[in-house]
DNA sequence: GGGCTGGTTCAAAAAAAATTGAACCCGGAT
DNA sequence: ATCCGGGTTCAATTTTTTTTGAACCAGCCC
């Protein structure tokens, strides 16, 4: 059992503070610290690594690694490949821009989307049944220019896809 | 002393409704449930509110009524305008989506990324610093990839400006 | 001045979100 | 069949964020 490469125990310098970069950049998407700092010790590895070398590295638990991993994949951020040891796997980060936020609006954005419109669809219907007239023009007009959101923001992804297709 | 209109106490089907979808819609962008019901009632209401009919209506706190719109306030969602009690503060939405969406980046984004930036600039430095040239090529690599995502972050802001423009 | 009312502030409390760690599952080696 | 080790799950705990509410400030009227 060949005794495989024993990754240093601490960060440098650089590795702390490029993952207390990432830990900090995900939380404006609304993602946790440890997602970031997995993310980060990623992507400024030079070699893939396994849930155990992060678990070592960046001093959390096993399950906040696990969750985080999954996460990342499910994101597309992250991709699995093989590494030294053929019974674990490791993992490596995806620089791809376009790839990340591509991820983050199917999985979190777009989901939100289009519950919200079916919300609106039933609200629609509570409009539909006001008495006043006057009233029920006016919650119309406030559905309709939801609607219009939602629609420009459908409109945006695609758009944003594009431009940061290099 | 005019007693001022009372505004009924409880909201209906369609208020209650669209105030929680707000409620939920805010949370996408990290910010707190009252901002959202805040936005959200004063978005369904025909005529302008105060202070204190917020805190009626939503049965939310004057603490957290009177922050939610100081923020409102500088995210540019809200405006201020007249109403039937001269001493009070009224408020109405703003529903243009360009200016919504525009507040947001100015205020929340926009600082994340610059202090991103200057983060960034200390790397570098420390990158300058490192013995190993084949280590030091492969991070100098890797912040310019940081550098350029910033860049593109910076371009999709006008971009998104423009076509929320209608 | 003193009382009133609308609004702000901020420490303390409550609520929500993230993290831990122990139990568990699974596949391969013994 | 059992053991071992990597990986997952999830209830309990910790941390972070949000909300509350009481103290406070400012302008106005008497």
């Amino acid at each position: 059992m060949p005794d495989s490469a024993p990754k240093s125990e601490v960060l440098s310098e650089i590795e702390q503070q490029l993952v207390s970069l990432f830990a900090d950049g995900v939380r404006v998407a609304g993602l946790p610290k440890s997602i970031g700092e997995i993310y980060g010790i990623l992507f400024i590895s030079r070699e893939p690594l396994a849930l155990d070398d992060l678990v070592v590295r960046l001093q959390i638990s096993k399950g906040s690694t696990s969750q985080g991993l999954k996460m990342l994949r499910t994101l597309g951020a992250i991709r699995e490949v093989e590494g030294p040891d053929a019974r674990r796997n490791y993992f490596e980060a995806d620089l791809e821009l376009k790839k990340l936020v591509g991820g983050f609006i199917r999985e979190q954005l777009r989901p939100h989307l289009k519950s919200g419109d079916e919300r609106l669809k039933r609200i629609e219907d509570h409009v539909k049944a006001e008495e006043d007239p006057e009233v029920r023009e006016f919650y119309d007009l406030r559905v309709k220019k939801l609607e219009r959101w939602s629609k420009q923001a459908r409109l945006i992804f695609p758009l944003l896809q594009r431009v940061l297709g290099e």
